[in-house]
DNA sequence: ATATTAATTTTACGCGCGTAAAAAAATAAT
DNA sequence: ATTATTTTTTTACGCGCGTAAAATTAATAT
């Protein structure tokens, strides 16, 4: 930061530092491999004459990067967005390089992105799949180059571990808060619903049903892609006008989809919510950026952001170590978020 | 893709191709910068042996890299990441690596990401600015090194271009359609609003109002940061508490504080939209992906997202192809999306 | 103080490619 | 067909750094 001569590459800063290039360039890998004398050399010069790295140089002959790929299925989603920023913060703090990919929904662009991220060099990559329309043989051959902890939506047996949520468990918790207050609820979803998690939320909802001693109702959806919204509000438009729903209670598979459902009630007129003049609860599943904010405001479940990202990270980061232990498969509870519309 | 033997440098590959090194690194800078014939057994070899050039290698000593940042100031509000997914398309098409960041709302990580972004010698930029907090002498700083196109909100006198709408029209707009369909509107909006662009939308108001020869009723709320639906939601309930909106027709400075509007409103027992229970009206501006699910659903000012998209990233190309020109700014106007709030 | 051992620094080499300048080939003009 | 001109290809060199192996220095033990 300084009136003295631009440094151009890391010979001249090891020239004013005093020492040799390569001790400079063993202190930019880990700062802790030098003495501490040197450290404290190395770190008053480079007060003195601003110089970075050039980062090219660096990573071409480097085995290893620090870059992390973040890949998330679809960033226009508040939630992933959430998330993936929760998990971006992370890896800057493990002392990764992340960058940010979304596959916007597609397949094909998920492949490419893991394709374009193998030029990369990147120690590793943090992904939340598609799900269901994930190319498999792609992905597998991608993680078998490249060190990949897989987080919200699980492929089974694929990459180092995956990190998520305990999807029935959701569910159940939810039916049950359900039953305990009022009607026994139906679940809502789509019919071939783009991520796995959805099928281990009816299996939950399926559960708790049982073990209540209630008939479960699953309604299921048309729709495809990632419009959720619209596709729960047309979905509860064609319930409306095929009967209604089996019950006064509609437990939706996830936020977005019940906040679809919360505008085609809108636009019916059919009051939302638990007081007296209200004739339907709706519940969703996730704690959408925006579930607080909806009219009424929606009851969920809340997935555990901060927990999730960072024990991804960490995982990532014994992967990337080179543990090479079997694939293991960590969830999280979710916590049952009471609101107004259920 | 193939039982050949593994290709590890573009020397390699040019041995392979019958060709020398440097005709093939020709070819990948610019495939129409050799020879048809000489394409056509490069683009043959590529299919047979699968080779991907060193991205490090490549980008060290070339003076330009084909590496573009795109930089918005909270990713994490469905409007930036749709705006940013729109920015990111177009890049790739127009020959690109795009990358995409997020400042989290934070001023420091605006210019940190910057500076990192600095070392990847990018061919350009594509800056959305957080806007009143960002450290105009830092950004200023790095537009002096990489051409950098400004969007969605303005710092004046700073980068190559600024692309973005015509936020005064938007109220404008906005205001004369709410005049002509009920009560005048009064205006809300944060009193530091981190966003240019609602001085903007502010001016739009008074100069309808001024032009139609209503009295301009400007509300200006407490809040900072970026969680707009709660800032909105509480600035609104506060105004209640102390005698009410003063017009019966509210127009939001954007739909993020309009949703926290009706939060409020629904919390509170007032009917919002344009049936004859309702008591009073709401009205967003930038068509927020939600805007259509909200109960009711949020009449708005659509922007033209691809305009805006295709045109930032038309403009870089020209910046980075050295064009010379002065700064010039370019707004698209919006359109009124009516719906039932308002 | 000297020998031994461990930690640190330096020497020396190569990575994979961009690119100017020189050579060759293709094209156009006469 | 021959020459002039343009395009394409090749030769030759260097970019900025990582890293193994050698040399040096510091720390420890005697």
């Amino acid at each position: 930061m300084s009136n003295s001569p631009k440094i151009r590459n890391m010979e001249e800063f090891a020239s004013v530092s005093g020492l040799s290039r390569p001790t400079v360039s063993k202190y930019f890998n880990d700062p802790d491999s030098v003495r501490a004398s040197t450290r404290a050399r190395i770190e008053q010069a480079l007060e003195e004459y601003d110089y970075t790295p050039n980062i090219y140089a660096m990573n071409q002959n480097r085995k290893l990067t620090k870059n992390v790929g973040i890949l998330v299925p679809y960033l226009a989603d508040p939630f992933f967005a959430e998330i993936a920023r929760n998990v971006e913060q992370r890896c800057i703090d493990a002392g990764f390089r992340p960058t940010l990919y979304s596959s916007h929904g597609d397949p094909n662009l998920e492949v490419e992105i893991l394709e374009s991220l193998r030029s990369l060099k990147p120690a590793g990559v943090l992904m939340a799949p598609l799900g269901r329309s994930s190319i498999r043989g792609e992905i597998e051959k991608f993680c078998n180059y490249v060190p990949t902890v897989l987080f919200d939506s699980n492929i089974p047996d694929l990459g180092f571990a995956f990190v998520g949520s305990n999807n029935t468990q959701f569910s159940m918790l939810m039916a049950e808060y359900l039953c305990r207050t009022g009607e026994p609820p139906c679940f809502f979803e789509m019919q071939f619903p783009s991520n796995p998690n959805a099928n281990k939320r009816r299996q939950g909802y399926l559960d708790a049903m049982e073990r209540l001693g209630h008939e479960p109702k699953v309604i299921k959806i048309e729709g495809d892609g990632w419009a959720f919204e619209e596709i729960g509000r047309l979905g509860a438009h064609k319930v409306f006008e095929t009967g209604g729903f089996p019950s006064s209670t509609v437990l939706c598979s996830n936020d977005r989809l019940a906040i679809g459902v919360l505008t085609a009630c809108w636009e019916k007129g059919v009051r939302v919510g638990i007081d007296s003049n209200a004739s339907i609860r709706v519940a969703g599943q996730d704690d959408h950026p925006l579930a607080r904010y909806t009219c009424p405001p929606l009851t969920t479940i809340a997935q555990e952001y901060e927990a999730i990202s960072s024990y991804a990270v960490e995982v990532l980061a014994k992967a990337v170590e080179g543990e090479k232990k079997p694939h293991k498969s960590k969830l999280f509870e979710g916590k049952l978020i009471m609101r107004d519309s259920a």
